[in-house]
DNA sequence: ACAAAAGATACTAATATGGTATCATTATCT
DNA sequence: AGATAATGATACCATATTAGTATCTTTTGT
């Protein structure tokens, strides 16, 4: 069980960096402050550009900046970004040995949990880490 | 995100097909009534003996059986035999980057989250489940 | 025009998970 | 004793996910 991939929490780290820095920020900068690898961290960047987490600039003097205030970026939100649904609540049994999954004991006691992180997840923001 | 994986779900059905009956159970049962792999649950059902889950008995007649009650089984154990340490906490960052890591803000959030998560992990017993 | 930035996209590598195959060992029954 | 029915051990293969690279295009400021 790992709640966040690599890349989630580069993109929380990159976002937390450039929401502390006023000026925009550069991929050069990040792969300087956090020392991880320059492609895979433009990666990371674009996604979020697509996103509209951030925002975008091109050319001399480009560089990304937020497109949205820290206090309204939910970590949630960049989670299902690199990691689609976060709970996911699959049950890997066929119908007939599983007749009823509402009244799976094991389902509905993971369930709770997994809601439980959920709420928890939901409410962190970007403002709150940095 | 994801609790549980596909053999911690089969041995924990398994075990509680055992626990449910009162004779040994062979593997052969287990395949019928879960309609899982049966090579797959062998080796499932092979590692519960070795870590002493479950006790089997070879030759004809042979099979398994619970070697624990089922109200002393609790479901964090099967996952960690299968899923190893369950709550990681990995920092992916170099010292450098993280260099505290007891304050860092992202980590000590998610550690909240996956405290809470084993805390109530560690409250479910296969007796609950049956 | 040129250099410095990001955009797009396709590819490769590593790891974890899910699953098979095969042979050895043990116990029971006749 | 030998056949049979069970598990033990172990090595292997397949697939999916995650992590990371490479390359070329586009945009923009000087």
């Amino acid at each position: 069980m790992k709640l966040i991939t690599r890349n989630t929490d580069y993109a929380l780290r990159s976002i937390c960096y450039i929401a502390r820095s006023k000026n925009i920020v550069t991929v050069d900068e990040l792969v300087k402050q956090l020392g991880v690898p320059r492609p895979f961290i433009r990666k990371i960047l674009q996604q979020l550009n697509k996103k509209r987490v951030l925002d975008s600039f091109k050319g001399q003097g480009g560089g990304f900046k937020l497109r949205t205030p820290p206090g309204k970026i939910y970590i949630i939100d960049i989670m299902r970004i690199f990691q689609g649904q976060v709970v996911l609540n699959t049950c890997f049994f066929k119908k007939d040995v599983c007749p009823n999954k509402n009244r799976c004991a094991l389902r509905k006691k993971l369930r709770l949990i997994e809601e439980n992180a959920l709420k928890q997840l939901k409410q962190i923001t970007i403002a709150s880490l940095i």
